[in-house]
DNA sequence: CGGAGCCTTTCGCCTGACGGAAGTCCCGTT
DNA sequence: AACGGGACTTCCGTCAGGCGAAAGGCTCCG
């Protein structure tokens, strides 16, 4: 999030000015994003006023710096996005309907799951995944369905990267999560890891593309643990309605 | 949309390739890229091979730019577009309850109002206007509200410029709107203007900011033509909440 | 086989970007 | 008032890095 290689080329150091935006910081003055985005400062401020006269940034009267609606705008257009975000709507209302409990759609990208829809009931208190928001593949249920599916070969690079970083959500046993992948891959369902997320369970199954390809995963909240087996079902139903309607792209 | 003055500097040129992408054309190859931004082949090339290398955009298997997530991520930064939206959807979940018809949010960006959330019933068949969409603001309820808050100064500009332009919404009689305007401001409610938009009629209220500045605009589709009035109170009520709910930002 | 499109890479000139330094503005402090 | 620190803005000379012409792949099609 910070600094990440201090940028050689002009293009690299504008889109090092937007890395400096997350959501951990999703507000910041000039001396904060030259400091993030490793620049000086006349080169971070000359970067940002093309930005804000683009749209792509805004300055409020304190004089911090926001994404700006331009960016907004442009995100919409996003095919994994709000577009897949679109077609797949009227399949995760009815899967809200059927459940009652919390739905999310979510594609993967690199090694994390973003999340491209939630809905949730207006009387759920919990902590509402905000939309962009990511986590590591193995962490949940539509994470685990994504990486189920993945590429061969990031599977293993995935793994091997999981080893070597120590994050809170570290897989404590490689082989327990080849194996639970390869469950997914069978039954077609992905259920969360207890061991790595505690509290919330979900059960998830794979979004495929007119090709085949997997190229999202929707999912259910199991409240109830013993509920998981009995939502399976309905998951799956939504994910193939999904699947479906993506065809005729 | 295509070409705006050939830019200069390096970093308008990544803008322009950025700018290239739209509503109408979501989906780009090189070639057009480079057209549409007014750049040389081989320079459209370098800059997209470091959009896509970050993440911005996305080359399919056919070899066409697309906007990427890491764009939709950014987007959700924006504090007039999701974050906006965050706060203001139990309000137009509300709004929605009360009347069953679609219930809009937009704000203002130059001349234009961006449609940042739209709730529609599952039954309503009509064109579902896509989040991040724009209209000219004199087109639709909710820009006649926030051009009749807009700066002062604003509002002449934009009727100049509307005088100047002939688009297929143009103002007929500027006196006519002003005086509309006018009306807005002392009742609190903008009613779209017919003579613009034949068919669909929609009620508007303000939303205003912790300063007490109208940040934003919410609105209600009029089906009946008689029940205008009778919805305005509903659509004021959300807007007022809408606003109380952004006083603790 | 040849030509047309489309994409990719190379390369040398030259422009436009970089950052040090100085200037401005706005605080809160002495 | 005068001072000092912090944050932002502007200027300008140097030079690195970007630009596009040109040439080289690649694929499709007649």
């Amino acid at each position: 999030m910070t600094l990440q290689t201090p940028a050689t080329n002009a293009a690299g150091r504008l889109l090092s000015v937007l890395a400096a935006f997350d959501r951990a910081a999703p507000a910041l003055t000039l001396t904060e994003i030259s400091r993030r985005a490793g620049l000086s400062l006349p080169t971070a401020h000359r970067l940002l006023s093309e930005l804000t006269g683009w749209g792509a940034l805004e300055r409020d009267a304190d004089g911090v710096y926001h994404v700006g609606l331009r960016l907004f705008e442009l995100g919409t257009l996003a095919p994994r996005g709000p577009v897949l975000r679109e077609a797949a709507l009227p399949f995760l209302e009815d899967l809200y309907e059927a459940t009652r409990e919390n739905v999310q759609l979510a594609v993967r990208e690199d090694g994390d799951a973003v999340y491209v829809e939630r809905l949730a009931g207006r009387s759920s208190v919990g902590v509402r995944t905000r939309l962009g928001a990511h986590w590591p593949l193995h962490a949940t249920g539509v994470g685990l369905a994504l990486l189920a599916h993945a590429p061969a070969g990031f599977q293993e690079t995935y793994l091997a990267a999981e080893l070597a970083a120590f994050t809170p959500w570290t897989v404590t046993d490689p082989d327990r999560l080849r194996r639970m992948l390869a469950q997914v891959r069978t039954t077609g369902l992905a259920v969360s890891d207890r061991q790595v997320t505690e509290d919330a369970l979900s059960v998830a199954a794979p979004v495929r593309g007119p090709d085949g390809a997997v190229v999202a995963a929707v999912s259910v909240v199991v409240r109830a643990p013993g509920s998981a087996a009995a939502l399976g079902p309905a998951v799956r139903l939504a994910a193939r309605g999904i699947s479906r309607a993506l065809g005729p792209v």
